[in-house]
DNA sequence: ATTATATAATCGATTATGGTATTATAGGAA
DNA sequence: TTCCTATAATACCATAATCGATTATATAAT
């Protein structure tokens, strides 16, 4: 390879932070796009936007079954990725509150049957009183 | 600390061919500010500039001595820092004719007095014939 | 003052991002 | 088949950030 394409588009997808707080929930576990919503509190067009940035780096593989698409993340292609998959929970999980209530809205909405998990549209419906999945 | 904003600032500045050039350099041996534009045949307000962007997020520090100001690595802040440090040769060096080729002209100035040195101001300075320096 | 270096300011072009609306895709029901 | 619904991806638009190149200004030492 003659540049350093790859490594700057790696180090691109990391410099968001909502793509940041995606890699976290997915290191927990392969999720599908609702699930990153709710924990999340962002739109689904948001996440989508963002995962294909993941994608695109080659951080975000998927699998559809059915209507639900299922994000994990990908092989460490690099040493530099290895490291970075190594220390992704050691380096974010303890040290903000923000990726807690991520890990902890996970929680909340993983036990849901995907049926009863309604998708975010638009900003309005996360300001609504509960902020939670009915 | 509420948000990622730290980390994002750091992938952010690594999020640059030029300054991962920066740092590849500095990782050998702290340089002034004139080596590294012969070492990456790019003009003084580039090199300024990147130069800013990796001291905003707190991966440079200076030291002034007379007429010259001199660049190098700060201390890791976090694990994250470290490790990035820790394998910024073994990721880059054997992998890219660049990176090979800044090494290579950083040796030829690097053992030139600093006065004999010329600053570039502009593109057509590297342009012409030799294109080392003089 | 001078000289050399570093930084700031500017412009234009490109790219990134967010919000909303629409389209694409999959699957179920009539 | 056709129609409907739900999820995911993309289009459109506006705003903001980034980057390269150049010019101008600031700083330091003599």
């Amino acid at each position: 390879m003659e540049t350093l394409a790859k490594e700057v588009r790696f180090f691109s997808a990391l410099a968001n932070e909502t793509r940041l707080r995606i890699l976290i929930l997915l290191s927990q576990k392969e999720l599908c796009g609702c699930h990153l919503e709710w924990a999340l509190g962002l739109t689904q067009a948001k996440v989508s936007r963002h995962l294909k940035v993941l994608k695109d780096a080659g951080l975000v593989k998927e699998r559809r079954e059915g209507l639900w698409v299922f994000y994990s993340l990908s092989e460490p292609q690099t040493e530099l990725e290895k490291d970075f998959y190594k220390y992704l929970n050691k380096y974010f999980v303890d040290k903000y509150n923000v990726i807690k209530q991520d890990l902890l809205n996970l929680e909340k909405v993983i036990c849901k049957p995907l049926e009863q998990i309604p998708t975010i549209r638009n900003i309005n419906e996360l300001t609504t009183k509960g902020g939670g999945v009915k």
